[in-house]
DNA sequence: CAGCCTGATGCAACCGGGTTGCATTAGCGC
DNA sequence: GCGCTAATGCAACCCGGTTGCATCAGGCTG
């Protein structure tokens, strides 16, 4: 899962349909892969794999990880790499999601794809790019760290973010 | 050096110069740190430090990150992180550079500033959000992958780009 | 409902990018 | 030329993530 996933994301309702689906793939559906997807929507954000793995009885991070390439090959989770630290995952409900991320904060901000569209626009009439911000969000700085502390903000003092979940 | 650099850059003309501000600010001009100069004033683009440990004589690679690390605190350096792989390192000449890369070829479009400033203003005015391009890149799909191969493209048909320098 | 095939698990080892500790080397101001 | 101290270079380590492999168990099949 290491590379940028451009497959369709799938709309879907619930855990079962999810399970359904996979079992459909030619997948079984075992304890951790259940732990899986309920932790996805649980969390009210991206999570790491690491978070994810935290979940209460305690799962293998090389099975979350399989996991969350399996369910992300199959069009049910992303994931997009939000700074410095480990890759963070999500649910891929219908289009597919593009983030901001505060540098400072680490928070991590949701947006519907066609909130970019004139800036995709731009980019592709000026450069000829065609720009994604679905895998690598676009950086910067919050309005609340902007202004509110006049730099580092509450969250993580240290710059050093430690983002596990953060804003839908 | 893994946090967002903020310090300005300094405009400078060449490898004296620099040597004479590093001397200045209390450094050694020790033989690594004139050749890890010497590979950036080469690469035509941001280069990784096991490009740059790799020019001729063969430099240490911790003795070449701690070269680029107090040529950053300087500002005469900059890194940026193009993707997954390694932090790429380019001369800081003037004002912050940003930068497009495609995650097909791993190709670096280096930017001046001034070319994404309705896309800065656009991002400010709608979400309150400062973007910069210039520690984190914008990723995307050149041009020439877009269509030219219909999907991926000459340098490094494997998606898994290795970039060591790229265009100025 | 038991059996079997095969996918999934969980552990350990490994990998790439980068940092840290520390003894040794060497800049450079005097 | 001396000596102080920064910089080097090696080894060990860290973190996020992947791979190998023996074991376990999901779920189709009879």
């Amino acid at each position: 899962m290491t590379t940028a996933p451009e497959r369709r994301p799938l709309p879907f309702a619930g855990v079962e349909e999810i399970l359904a689906a996979l079992r459909a793939a030619g997948h079984r559906v075992s304890a951790p892969a259940s732990q899986v997807l309920a932790a996805l929507f649980d969390a009210d954000g991206p999570a790491s794999a690491e978070h994810i793995a935290a979940q209460p009885p305690g799962l293998d991070l090389t099975s979350v990880y399989r996991n969350l390439e399996r369910l992300e090959a199959l069009g049910v989770v992303s994931h997009v790499h939000a700074g410095h630290g480990p890759g963070l995952y999500a649910l891929a409900r219908g289009s597919d999601r593009e983030y901001l991320t505060c540098d400072r904060c680490g928070r991590v901000t949701t947006l519907e794809p066609e909130a970019l569209d004139d800036v995709r626009d731009i980019l592709h009439g000026r450069f000829g790019h065609h720009a994604r911000f679905s895998h690598f969000p676009i950086h910067g700085v919050c309005s609340d760290c902007a202004h509110g502390d006049a730099g580092r903000a509450h969250a993580h003092p240290h710059g050093h973010e430690h983002p596990h979940a953060g804003a839908a």
